[in-house]
DNA sequence: TTCGTCCTGTACACTTATGTCCATAGCCTT
DNA sequence: AAGGCTATGGACATAAGTGTACAGGACGAA
């Protein structure tokens, strides 16, 4: 899980050598352990007991440090806001040339787990079903990303409705691909990417942005391992 | 919950009346009660103690006719199994003129949830995550879906490629689509089809068609409520 | 009327959670 | 070396869930 190790907000995993002795579990560790769980087994098993089992760690550990779980459950929330999102439309504003070297600047976000996470979106979504305060926090999220997309497409000539039409194909496309959890290698997924393009754009893409694509992605690969 | 109230596979709730007597729950009501819970809060809620509270009836009732929990739960996915999946493999293999008038067949899913509940299909997905058998099941029926696109593609003369990713790209949006849980009512979404079809097959859509789609999602919501 | 079948309620045993209280073990400072 | 924080363990109260055992109520048939 590229994330949780580079996890710039929940950082402070150094802090632990400073820290004051007889500390069997940071803050930090039952953080960042949550996260794990609310990534790979979703909300409801970010238990306290599960998670002081595993730090091999009693309970109240867990209550020096949180108000209650509730109050855990809120910090993971804060931290889900403060990645995801904020790469996509980072990408989607980034001045493009074309349209296709547009839309595979956003397409850098689905393959670097660094600059988006899907199981954590997909943790996120499971959990706005069942609490209205997720609930806005994502719709927010979404409205926003479509949006940025929407405005590249806009930039690069597309009408209005067209550009918006097309920017929820591109991002629902990529959530749908998710929610499949097809767990695809990388290998299988780059041959589609001219064919991608094409559908996004409505526009044959030059065979030296699909070349470029392609190095992007392996030089990606070879940096998160 | 249109699916609920037409549930072929659960029906019987005719032999109600037919029953010995001093029966305060048929076996139906559990199962109807229980699909509407995966439905709407997720297996994990589907339990025997507050379906029974619901139904105002004890759980010894649940242990006459289910032999465990596992055992509702096992029917409940066959339910799912003969319902979602039919319907859009059906409408994709529909005889079309041109390839518009194909994709329109399989937007009738869509719109129309008697043929497809994508709150079902949700639920099913959702409980996949962490069930190895259930998420057996949704592969095969996902993969089944997507090749009944791709084909229906091949038909109107795209090549295997280009036919192949136009199928995910479809099935990938709308299932993102419903993953964003959006909402929306039908008069948000007509005013895109135009769009959605130009997108997803390169081709312009004749007036007359999306004229004739319009005309049936009229007829369908009228019909269904 | 009586009997058997079908279904239900009550009670019990067990498990897994959350949250609170308080004593106390370790380290840090003085 | 003594005391003070900080973090932890263990015990307790409470809640919600599964599954089992068994007595008994209601109806239909004999």
């Amino acid at each position: 899980m590229s994330c949780v190790v580079s996890m710039a907000a929940l950082e402070t995993t150094i802090q632990r050598a400073g820290a004051t002795g007889n500390i069997k579990a940071t803050r930090e560790d039952w953080l960042k352990l949550a996260l794990e769980t609310l990534i790979s087994d979703g909300v409801e098993r970010v238990r306290v007991l599960t998670l002081g089992q595993k730090l091999d760690v009693s309970r109240s550990s867990f209550y020096w440090y949180f108000k209650s779980r509730q109050d855990l459950l809120d910090q993971l929330l804060d931290y889900w806001r403060q990645t995801n999102t904020k790469f996509i439309v980072e990408r989607a504003r980034r001045p493009s040339a074309t349209v296709i070297r547009g839309v595979m600047s956003i397409f850098e976000c689905w393959v670097d787990e660094r600059l988006f996470d899907p199981q954590l979106d997909f943790a996120i979504r499971a959990w706005a079903r069942r609490s209205p305060a997720i609930r806005r926090a994502l719709d927010e999220a979404d409205e926003e990303r479509v949006n940025a997309i929407r405005d590249m497409f806009m930039r690069h000539g597309y009408d209005e409705e067209d550009a918006f039409v097309r920017a929820r194909v591109l991002y629902f496309m990529q959530i749908g691909y998710y929610s499949l959890e097809l767990n695809e290698p990388m290998s299988s997924r780059l041959p589609h990417v001219a064919g991608y393009l094409r559908s996004f754009t409505g526009q044959e893409p030059p065979a030296e942005d699909v070349e470029d694509f392609s190095r992007y992605v392996e030089k990606t690969l070879s940096r998160n391992r």
